[in-house]
RNA sequence: GCACCCGUAGCUCAGCUGGAUAGAGCGUUUGCUUGCGGAGCAAAAGGUCGCACGUUCAAAUCGUGUCGGGUGUACCA
């Protein structure tokens, strides 16, 4: 496509003596041709011509083109070029961007608190980010996938108010998060209570600060913390997401507070009401508390504590922090005060944010009431649904299902999590993906034929098959760009779409074409492995 | 109140840096059925792209307004 534009451009370049970008475009059905061009269109007000007539002159410029009305330029490729591109591929797979080549990109996502359970969500950000960072590492990049989480902070005190009072035996991520959502009730209703949990979170944030093992409370709160990073780990181990970094707010708080109160002195931030603020209405945003009247650095002062550690940490080319919407806004505000005494590292930071994941009918779910769906619990309807109706208890397919449901949408919009839907094993979904691989990996295995055939001419099975496989690159590179997972995997539904038509319609071993189509299953299969391989989706030996 | 996001088929979504007849999946109806593994393929039905005005040769796509839904808005994370 990138030749054609070049053509393209030469051509007009030659008829009217300009510079002119065309686009291309892969042709509509009804036209007889394989891509397209509106440049006729775009150049006619500036050329005071008509936009056919421009079409019919370029066209005549051009080998293999028509002029179609109102003014496209259509390019027919020959079977020829085809069978070239795809042979090359056919015999060494290679696609490649070099967009991050070198470059150093920490990825921020997942975040979930310690004390508390996994949700969904969690499970949702944790794909998505992992998806991002792979789609970052094709491009060249060294990721650095970071985790940042609260083992200090308000809701650390009111579970542990809580759990003081029982101080349980045996303590489970269960019964620590039962806690969170009893202190969190107490915390709204009860005055009393509040006041002991102001106290507690200070004195939470001292027994963090200087390490001390010794006492009741300073044991609970270990022990608790400890298990919570190890009930992470696990997690994440099972959905197969590695994180290289984890930075608990307590090591950027300290960080965070110096350097607000330092910019405070500079003007950056302002005292009101006895708390340390930033005044975004300044800048068309709203005013935020980054340090409040007790002293203690809210969860903005730590955000700018970690943008500095991260930066010490790895001097980052680009660092990408991805969260729920309901971030959006706050994280302007944080980013927009640290880019008063440092746009340098600002300016290597993008805010990516996805939506909600929600049950059907609407219902909101909520960690605070403790009405929610955790993520273990999705892993285990994924298998139940599996097991029950296709007997299977494969995990590569499990994930498969379970990654590419939340893959395939677009970011940014909340998504429905239908169990029966979402999970659902046939159409655009993950194991149809992995099926459709599998039977490809099964016509390689088949097939040992070398006879050689002369100016192969493809059937339209064949040829739609072809055209689709060579958009992968350029669909990377897009994914790439908008940092879209879902781009990759909207491609890969395509691309298998044309892969069953082709299979239904051309046997491969032992047909006369076999060395010519095995070509094709064998670039097919290998840009699903590579595709599937970004969305942190493995291809089984069987299914 | 103000700011930001979202309204596309019955449902779930692509398409959105303007281009030719707006595409998929699910669901509904129909055909293919011991295949190189049918978790598939082929076909039918289903749309005033929330609404209005505007810009343009051309608008789902851009602008303004409006209606509907969501989120954020000072000491939570």
């Amino acid at each position: 496509m990138e030749e054609l534009r070049e053509i393209l451009k030469k051509a007009i370049f030659e008829l009217y003596e300009i510079d002119f970008e065309p686009e291309i475009v892969v042709s509509p059905e009804n036209i007889e041709a394989d891509y397209s061009s509106n440049a006729p269109l775009r150049l006619a007000k500036e050329l005071h011509d008509n936009p056919f007539n421009i079409a019919e002159k370029i066209s005549e410029k051009i080998d293999n083109t028509f002029a179609s009305k109102p003014g496209f330029v259509n390019f027919r490729i020959s079977d020829g070029y085809l069978s070239d591109e795809i042979s090359e591929l056919a015999d060494k797979f290679e696609v490649g961007s070099d967009k991050f080549e070198n470059q150093t990109i920490v990825c921020e996502f997942s975040d979930p608190n310690p004390f508390k359970v996994l949700h969904v969500g969690h499970l949702y950000t944790s794909v998505v980010g992992d998806a991002i960072s792979r789609l970052f590492e094709y491009a060249g990049a060294k990721v650095v996938r970071a985790n940042f989480g609260g083992d200090v902070g308000l809701h650390v005190a009111k579970t542990m108010y809580i759990l003081k009072q029982k101080n349980p035996v045996e303590l489970t991520i269960e019964d620590i998060a039962r806690c969170y959502v009893e202190g969190t009730a107490v915390y709204e209703d009860d005055e009393g209570a509040r006041a002991e949990i102001t106290e507690l979170n200070k004195e939470i944030y001292k027994i963090n600060a200087n390490n001390i093992r010794e006492g009741e409370l300073a044991e609970l709160y270990w022990k608790g913390r400890e298990l919570s990073y190890e009930y992470f780990k696990d997690f994440y181990a099972r959905i197969g997401v590695k994180f290289d970094k984890y930075y608990p707010e307590s090591t950027v708080a300290a960080l965070g507070l110096s350097k607000v109160l330092e910019e405070l002195d500079n003007g950056v931030y302002e005292k009101s009401d006895g708390a340390v603020i930033f005044d975004g209405e300044k800048y068309g945003l709203h005013t935020r508390v980054f340090v409040n009247r007790e002293g203690v650095p809210t969860y903005e002062a730590k955000d700018v504590g970690l943008i500095f550690t991260k930066w010490a940490d790895y001097h980052f080319d680009k660092s990408v922090v991805i969260t729920g919407n309901e971030q959006l806004e706050y994280m302007k505000v944080v980013l927009k005060s640290v880019e008063q005494y440092a746009p340098e590292l600002v300016e290597k930071t993008s805010h990516l944010t996805h939506g909600l994941v929600k049950l059907p009918g609407n219902v909101k779910m909520s960690s605070r009431k403790g009405n929610f769906l955790k993520a273990v619990d999705v892993l285990e309807m994924v298998s139940d649904e599996l097991k029950n109706e296709y007997d299977s208890e494969d995990t590569k397919v499990m994930m498969a299902a379970l990654k590419y449901a939340f893959l395939k949408y677009k970011m940014g919009g909340d998504i429905i999590f239908d169990v029966k839907e979402s999970v659902k094993m046939t159409g655009n979904s993950g194991p149809y993906l992995l099926y459709s691989a599998v039977r490809a990996k099964k016509i390689l295995n088949n097939s040992s034929s070398d006879k050689k055939i002369d100016n192969y001419i493809y059937n339209i099975y064949e040829r739609n098959l072809v055209k689709k496989l060579l958009e992968y690159s350029g669909v990377l590179e897009e994914a790439v760009g908008e940092m879209a997972p879902s781009k990759v995997a909207n491609y890969l539904y395509e691309v298998a779409q044309e892969f069953s038509r082709f299979y239904e319609n051309c046997s491969v071993v032992g047909a006369d074409e076999e060395t010519e189509r095995i070509k094709l299953v064998k670039v097919y299969f290998e840009t699903m492995q590579h595709g599937l391989n970004i969305l942190g989706i493995e291809i089984p030996e069987e299914m």
